[in-house]
RNA sequence: GGGCCCGUAGCUCAAUUGGUCAGAGCAGAGCGCUCAUAACGCUUUGGUUGGGGGUUCGAGUCCCUCCGGGCCUACCA
């Protein structure tokens, strides 16, 4: 038994997350937390969410309540949806916790003793109408070079020329409008990851099977112009983690509070902290997920994110680690995922363009989006949503696959048998010709999802799937019926059997069918079918079952014209 | 501007380090079955691998170039 360590990316609290969200991080993490856990492996799985920074501050301001309001409501409407989609985190935590802010000042405390945080003096505008610093990209103003006159302080929209904020003409705040701005001085803490290049470049280079795409993104970083730059760590607001603290070794962090960036990751630490609180259990029930000083050498740690989350925890999160001196856990295996296209374009949280996890659930079961989603993951290039693509895998996967073949076995038995397992009959030739081919099948299967193949593993679920119907077509048991019912007998105990065997190999992919068909099976033997033969004769002759419930229902044309109408754009 | 990724059948995607007629699923066509959610099974039609050039005994894969799409570019997160 291994022990695994899984985090997904930790959604930022502002709002309600899109579909493309979902699957590049939150969803395929729990895909591979339930196969391990399935395996007989020990899985720690952790996720949160992100709540300090602008955004926060800004959209509590907007609904008008105070930012920790706010994130408490955000936080719990998240994880009611979280839930929804079955996302079986160990714990789901929050960055503003208390654990996170001990354990954030704690690694900037060893960060600063190790000599790798300076102060650094600069100029930063200042909006006295909204009466706080502006991050460049709120900042507003006509474009220098192109004349576009809502081009922002970083980049303008327009013609993409990369600019400074003070080269904005007539420059305004993107909050309130006001042009009342000023450029003052401020005080900030960096982290000097330049001094960790050399480190960070090996570790990298070591990491010989992470994705091209994590692994490119995180070298660009480390060679673009002079290599790896410091960054800023703290900022200019009231909601976060107090940069001044006690023991600090630092002076005049009064009123600032570390970057978002830097305490976030530091969450997935804190989370666990946060969940062995939670738990009743001690210091050190947390500590052996994440410190080698206390039996974490064995923990694997995969993480999953999108790609715009790459730079983070190869280089900065990494960085704060090996920085602080101490053992705690790095990251093992990065699983990083390009982003999903909305029927022609991009799902835009301000547009309200796309499906977002709460609509999603309003109109079909999670394991409908969980299959569609998972089985078209963007693990190589962009992928897209559209609705005829869904409406078509939906129906022929999970309905008439899947789902037909459970309706057509147990209803078979019921009619010929009644709702017990038969018995009589043996085995012959087309039997163990169907369990060669589900192990050989199930291997793939397992191989593809060691390997966090998403796609692949889809694959070979449906081929698994597939046998099934293969085998009935074969082995007919309607015309066996007529001539030597014991074989017809023979025939349906299999297959019941194969409907139990189906609910636990495809219970990462859709786990609240899984448990339709184990509980209609009127079984609760999960356990993984290391050797198909055996565990094809786990359900004896006279053991009873219910005909469940229609497994999967198809999307119809006009639904899925409907759906495809109302998504199309603005959100109410 | 710089960097990275992608372009393969009508659609969504595969093709170990360059190595046998470029493969699946879906859609289409034909046949079979009738237990089942008009479901299932079998067979089968689709590709000058975006265009052009080059290296090589051999290129979807490597190099150059052009076209098209996407991402990142360090103060959104």
């Amino acid at each position: 038994m291994a022990r695994i360590l899984i985090t997904s990316a930790i959604p930022y609290i502002n709002g309600i997350k899109h579909l493309g969200n979902l699957v590049g991080s939150q969803l395929p993490a729990d895909l591979y937390a339930r196969y391990m856990r399935a395996r007989g492996h020990e899985v720690m799985f952790i996720c949160a969410t992100d709540e300090h920074g602008t955004p926060a501050e800004l959209a509590a301001a907007k609904a008008g309540m105070p930012v920790a309001e706010y994130c408490a409501k955000m936080w719990a409407v998240q994880k009611e949806l979280a839930d929804g989609f079955g996302l079986s985190f160990d714990h789901f935590g929050r960055s503003s916790s208390e654990q996170n802010r001990i354990l954030t000042q704690h690694f900037a405390r060893r960060l600063g003793e190790n000599g790798l945080i300076e102060v650094v003096t600069e100029k930063q505008i200042y909006s006295v109408a909204d009466g706080r610093f502006l991050p460049d990209r709120y900042i507003e103003g006509t474009c220098p070079n192109c004349g576009y006159e809502k081009a922002r302080g970083d980049q303008c929209e327009n013609c993409t020329k990369q600019l400074e904020p003070t080269d904005l003409i007539e420059p305004r705040s993107a909050i309130s409008g006001s042009t009342e701005l000023e450029v003052r001085e401020t005080r900030h803490l960096y982290l000097r990851q330049s001094r960790l290049r050399d480190r960070l470049e090996t570790w990298i280079d070591s990491k010989t099977d992470w994705p091209v795409l994590t692994t490119s993104i995180a070298r660009k970083w480390l060679h673009d112009g002079d290599g790896l730059q410091d960054r800023g760590i703290t900022r200019d607001l009231d909601w976060g983690v107090p940069a001044q603290f006690e023991g600090a070794p630092w002076e005049g962090m009064e009123g600032k509070v570390f970057y978002v960036w830097f305490d976030a990751p530091i969450e997935y630490i804190a989370a666990t902290w946060e969940w062995a609180d939670a738990q009743g259990l001690s210091d050190n029930d947390w500590k052996r997920w994440w410190r080698s000083d206390k039996g974490a050498e064995d923990v694997r740690y995969v993480q999953f994110m999108g790609k715009d989350n790459v730079p983070f925890h190869t280089l900065s999160f990494p960085a704060t680690i090996m920085g602080s001196g101490e053992p705690w856990k790095l990251v093992d295996y990065i699983k990083s995922f390009n982003y999903l296209n909305y029927d022609g374009g991009q799902f835009s949280t301000s547009q309200g363009r796309g499906v977002f996890m709460d609509q999603a659930l309003s109109i079909l079961p999670a394991d409908y989006w969980r299959w569609w989603l998972l089985s078209h993951a963007p693990e190589n290039s962009d992928s897209e949503f559209t609705w005829e693509n869904f409406q078509v895998s939906v129906n022929k996967d999970l309905a008439d696959v899947l789902g037909n073949f459970v309706s057509r076995v147990t209803k078979f038995c019921r009619s010929k048998f009644g709702e017990a397992v038969p018995a009589g009959g043996a085995w012959g030739e087309q039997e163990k010709a169907l369990i060669r081919d589900l192990g050989q099948r199930i291997r793939t299967y397992e191989q593809h999802m060691d390997a966090m193949e998403i796609r692949k593993a889809s694959g070979a679920l449906r081929a698994i799937w597939g046998a099934g119907n293969e085998y009935l077509q074969s082995a007919a048991p309607w015309a066996a019926f007529k001539t030597d019912p014991e074989r017809a007998a023979a025939i349906i105990r299999l297959s019941l059997n194969l409907i139990r065997l189906y609910a636990v190999v495809s219970a990462p992919f859709i786990p609240d069918a899984s448990a339709k068909m184990l509980e209609a099976m009127h079984s609760d033997d999960d356990s993984w079918p290391e050797d198909p033969g055996s565990a094809l004769t786990t359900l004896p002759a006279g053991h009873g079952f219910t005909v469940p419930e229609m497994l999967f229902r198809k999307i119809t044309d006009e639904e899925r014209a409907e759906w495809q109408q109302r998504f199309a754009g603005r959100r109410d």
